[in-house]
DNA sequence: TCAAAATAGTTAAACGTTTAAGCATTTTTC
DNA sequence: GAAAAATGCTTAAACGTTTAACTATTTTGA
């Protein structure tokens, strides 16, 4: 009794001589009309394409990268600080490049990396072992990671940071005019005496947003010498931002409205705000930055910049890809536009 | 003038094949020390290990995948409600087997699924592109998302979670003594009116920890007919928390504990506690389960059952490694012993 | 002393793709 | 109407590993 050599079971997977003996083709043929490539009659594809059905074929990953020397997996950086941040900021920028990834036919291996790492510690696995076309690193690393991962001459695309020492390319906020709208839509309420509340004052977004402040009071005339600006690092955004209102109320009594460099922050500030009896809106108006949706009891809902995270990871998996493609060293900058949404954290007092 | 075919710069990786000319013997012997394999010699062993060194080799992972049929890696299944949570989690768990895969040479992909998901939607890519060899679900998930897996004999761990249809191996917390640990402790400290408030009542975890504490209550000869426990699937856990401890304290003025079913719920509880002026722990102590560090202004450090989660994740890869490696069918089950930890939101009223 | 067993390494096929080069046809061009 | 160009498909090499089967040498055992 013959047995035949290869029994297709459901669970082994058909491969490209498969679906050649079924449509009478040559594999050539088969890859082709899977490619796209080529030039190949409408009746052969047809052909094709109904072997490929029949036989729910999907082309070997591990043999395709083989021959194209390709992984087509992208790496995704983070700080483990980060990752397990409370506010789901860098979670929802990884399902951007996630969902962008999907599409283009790409898988992304997240890895995270100490906050504090130095020259000479380890490199995420997938560096070393060669493992993706391309990185994405989110969020501000330390100079020391930046020149380890650029040894490598693989693609980089940063997201939410640029790193000090040299170009690369990147996808930021409109942090700029984030803290111009920010600031602005107090002054358009009414309030003189305007605080701004940063917590990592060292992460660039921070300083920009900062400037946006300053130059909003600027223009309004208003007094933008700096004593209403509390900024601090040694604590998480959300005790930062309750330590830095105290400091302020301590200090100056008439406060009217307050700018948190982030929405961790302005939870901060919230929490003493209430703590101490001062009224959101009525005594204080506070303005976050980032707006995530914390599944939090935030009451009043608070007034923040909107920043589109999952926009994010799309663009620079987008960018990343013409990089892979392309090897071309030209280091592209997307800044993406922000948005103010007014809710009831700020009211004017006119 | 000639030029050599391949030459080898820092960027191009050296194959198998570059080793054996360097150590001068045959990519089979090559083969067999990079994997332990077979008789080889100290001397041929040491040449090799020389020539790899030498020029960085490293084996590559498409070929190898090619050959072994396996693929290297691992999909992590989550709901996109839990990854997107407050408090870190799933997301530790999922830190947990990253790190165990590291060590046995896999990678893990990340995959959310909705929490809606329903018979016919797509699973994620790894699964029907077949780019796993082993899949970890952590979590509640649907049914249908059960059924759908399961169609494609991959092997399969659930964390944190039982499927109500069918058998499969998972890791979990020992519930059960936790909510006996929590209970006995707010006993043993005095409490006489202790109340129950879980959100998700709907998961065998809060179950199961709803059975301990009414088996404490019955061990202490107390009341356990259930008339202080709330139970709520309306809101997040937080929102859950608070509305179910403002029901509890408009019904019933001397309740002097409360038991709630995970921290984030106990936060809720905690917040509607001191908006309402019950000092914690004078007029009422709180105990939570998970032990989530949650970088929030919690004051009192909230007492809790702590769940190893790293530990979870590092046990679910191990017992998929041996599930992918064996292929038996047995569904083991582990479980993780809890423990509790004593902070100072909870107080002896005696 | 000689067959059997152990040791140490090699050969070659296989894994499932892609793609350059090649080979018939058929169509176009002047 | 013959050379040139276009069309449609096939052949075969290559990607970088693993591993069963084989060969050659040395050691062991009665």
């Amino acid at each position: 009794m013959l047995i035949s050599v290869k029994r297709l079971t459901e669970i082994m997977c058909a491969t490209i001589k498969d679906v050649a003996e079924e449509a009478k083709v040559s594999i050539a043929t088969v890859s082709l009309v899977v490619n796209n490539h080529g030039r190949i009659s409408q009746e052969t594809r047809k052909k094709v394409l109904k072997a490929i059905k029949k036989l729910n074929y999907l082309p070997s990953r591990s043999a395709r990268r083989l021959v194209s020397r390709k992984t087509g997996n992208i790496g995704f950086i983070l700080t483990e600080e980060h990752f397990l941040h409370t506010e789901p900021f860098y979670t929802r920028i990884f399902l951007g490049t996630e969902f962008e990834a999907r599409a283009i036919d790409h898988y992304v291996l997240l890895a995270t990396i100490s906050s504090s790492y130095k020259k000479g510690d380890a490199l995420p696995r997938f560096i070393s072992e060669r493992n993706v076309d391309g990185i994405i690193v989110a969020g501000k690393v330390p100079d020391a990671l930046t020149e380890s991962i650029s040894r490598y001459k693989i693609p980089v695309v940063f997201i939410d940071f640029s790193p000090v020492i040299g170009d690369y390319p990147n996808v930021i906020t409109d942090n700029l005019k984030g803290g111009l709208l920010a600031t602005d839509h107090l002054i358009q309420n009414g309030h003189k005496n305007i605080a701004f509340v940063g917590g990592e004052i060292s992460h660039p977004s921070i300083t920009e947003r900062l400037r946006g402040y300053k130059l909003a009071l600027e223009r309004a005339h208003l007094n933008s010498d700096g004593e209403l600006v509390m900024t601090n690092d040694e604590f998480l955004s959300r005790q930062n931002g309750y330590n830095s209102a105290k400091k302020l109320f301590e200090l100056q009594k008439n406060i009217t409205a307050i700018f948190a460099a982030n929405d961790a922050t302005a939870f901060g500030v919230m929490q003493y705000l209430k703590d101490n009896n001062h009224k959101i809106p009525d005594d204080v108006s506070v303005v976050g930055f980032d707006d995530v949706e914390a599944d939090l009891l935030i009451d009043p809902p608070l007034t923040t910049v909107k920043v589109p995270k999952l926009e994010m990871g799309i663009e620079a998996v987008q960018l990343l890809l013409t990089m892979i493609k392309s090897s071309n060293g030209t280091a592209k900058k997307i800044v993406i536009p922000v948005e103010l949404i007014v809710r009831g954290s700020t009211k004017n007092i006119n």
